[in-house]
DNA sequence: GGTCCGGGTTGACACGTTTTAACCGCCCGG
DNA sequence: CCGGGCGGTTAAAACGTGTCAACCCGGACC
């Protein structure tokens, strides 16, 4: 660590272009151009609508003065603006960080910035964030709701927000959403496991209180009925979070109880890479002893000790289309034909459960 | 897919409140509260200057409208907004994602919001997304430039808006930044990979514009000076992105180049877990055959096949201090002090390189 | 020659908030 | 009884842009 100068005392942040001329706002822009403050505004939105010659005069004032339309203003006057918001859980899992980077990149094409918001699983917390979205009056939102969302959505839409759920099934008719068929995915995964033999499955998992955990919960049951097996035969250990350290540890306490599984099913990779850590350290052989599974397919999931198996979603799709979604129902509002896209997730085979 | 109902017509998007009078502003909540517009402004910026029974009716009319300011308001009067800009070279790598995610949290606690962006390694849309940001009026900016910045967060500076650079060095004194030291970082790593008797080494990297990938083979050339080799015996290959697709290929030329080198340290994990797999493909023994080398130590890092060994960065706390900096220059920006903060990297020791 | 037309431009107002100076009633000291 | 603070409140003036009705002017038509 070392320090640096201080000129900021000496030359205080102050506004002014490159003309030192104070800020420099569509007036400015207007005097330089001799034309009025309405036709740079023209100039800026509706450049058809203003002669050629009279355009390159403004356009060459703006290039001169540095000048860079003030987006609160042009919020407040037009009542919204050309930002959307994206509710993760958790930036920090590439799930989250595929799906944002999908969404980023539509956005950045279009014009539109995001505003990045963490819930990280805390109800209170996405309630906050929310709340300052909308007061940055966002033009929609992308959601990955903590819980059911339905009701709050509804009245973000009331407020003229769209809305469109992420990696999360609509509720109602109304809503847009773009999900991944979770039972589906697990009833794959499960299925896999108790085709190669699996006479005992666990299943380790995130809060239930996720959607994608109690989902991917169902999935797992139905795989388990479909063979004629009782739903309680589905050994559950849930973890605190979604993380690998969690996965290791619910693993430990899986283990620590009596007699290990055949197979396990994890609700993401995240918690599959700690179980897989915690068996290779108990000396337990993969998929020797234990078959293991995750969910989501991130990229590491491929380069893990022994390469998990895993379903694979169109992560970054995901956030891609549900981008697309938003700011369509965002330029056209009454045409919109909400929908809710479901993608059905694939099954893909590697090392830890062959 | 499916498609779900079309109800958007029937009942489009309007604003309003839960007593449907239209958007609610200030002033509906004056009315209702029998005040003045003035004494509402007061209570949401200067609760204490309002009375107790004054502040409590209004906080009710509040409440009872549904009232949420505008940002957009606030930010014009004000000149600027509580939001600041963070950009990236990529949110899908997890280096950023945990920097965000540092960012983000200690934005969250704090009040504002961030803006992502991502300037996908390319100067073009790093520009196009820092206009977008000037528009926006963000109070800061974290950005991990793509080339040398410093001109242009100079000019930033001329408009008011602060800056801190994020895993990047101060190129001028009056400039704040947060990095880590790069050059110790790969030095440390390859002395590593020399102390443990490799005759050759390989750099696998990205492009050697990005800061990070320069400072990274400089430091890999000043460990095999210290050891009395020459700068050019170190083999270097340069992938085009820094993914692991990208290292796969790179060490699949490396491979296909003759007699393959006795370490191979690469500037980041991604591309090392690429290489890793490369090697395994090849049936090269890791690190029998060969050492590796990572940079960055993400989460992965730890359950990859062969574990790797690689230099730890504290990626939270980057984004977390270099937040810290940013918000206190803008919150004080007369008393603020640059600073340039420089961590000192770790080294990782794991199977890969043991 | 007058009228009408239409593209181009203008000027003024509205958007919702913050802020400032003024204002009001009140108590206290003179 | 009066003048002056003082805490609390108010009215009005910004902030920079978008919009819209009005306006101007050259040309076409009658």
């Amino acid at each position: 660590m070392s320090d640096g100068g201080r000129s900021a005392a000496a030359r205080p942040l102050s506004p002014g272009g490159r003309h030192a001329g104070g800020p420099v706002g569509i007036k400015q822009v207007a005097q330089l151009a001799r034309v009025s403050p309405g036709t740079v505004s023209n100039v800026l939105n509706r450049p058809e609508r203003v002669a050629p010659d009279t355009r390159a005069r403004v356009e060459q004032a703006i290039r001169d003065l540095g000048f860079v339309r003030n987006g609160s203003a042009s919020t407040l006057r037009a009542g919204q603006g050309r930002t959307i918001g994206l509710m993760v859980l958790d930036i920090g899992n590439p799930f989250f960080a595929e799906v944002a980077r999908g969404v980023e990149d539509e956005c950045s094409g279009r014009g539109y910035a995001v505003i990045l918001s963490s819930s990280a699983a805390s109800p209170e917390r996405e309630e906050r964030n929310m709340l300052m979205l909308a007061e940055q009056r966002v033009r929609g939102v992308l959601i990955t709701p903590v819980d059911d969302a339905g009701g709050r959505l509804d009245r973000l839409r009331e407020r003229g927000v769209a809305a469109v759920m992420l990696d999360h099934i609509a509720t109602q008719p109304h809503q847009c959403a773009v999900a991944v068929d979770d039972v589906a995915g697990a009833d794959l995964a499960v299925a896999h496991l108790l085709a190669r033999g699996a006479g005992t499955v666990a299943y380790v998992t995130g809060p239930l209180s996720i959607r994608q955990c109690a989902d991917r919960r169902a999935g797992a049951r139905r795989a388990l009925a479909a063979a004629g097996r009782p739903a309680a035969a589905l050994r559950e250990v849930v973890a605190p979070t979604m993380t690998p350290r969690a996965g290791q540890q619910a693993a430990e306490r899986l283990l620590a109880d009596g007699q290990p599984p055949d197979a396990i099913f994890c609700a993401n990779d995240l918690l599959a890479m700690g179980v897989l850590r915690a068996l290779l350290l108990a000396g337990v052989d993969v998929p020797g002893d234990v078959a293991l599974m995750g969910y989501d397919d991130i990229e590491f999931a491929a380069a893990a000790a022994v390469p998990l198996s895993s379903i694979r979603q169109p992560m970054y799709q995901l956030g891609r289309i549900a981008t697309e979604m938003l700011l369509d129902e965002c330029d056209n509002p009454a045409g919109h034909a909400h929908q809710q896209v479901m993608f059905q997730p694939e099954l893909v085979v590697r090392e830890s459960a062959p």
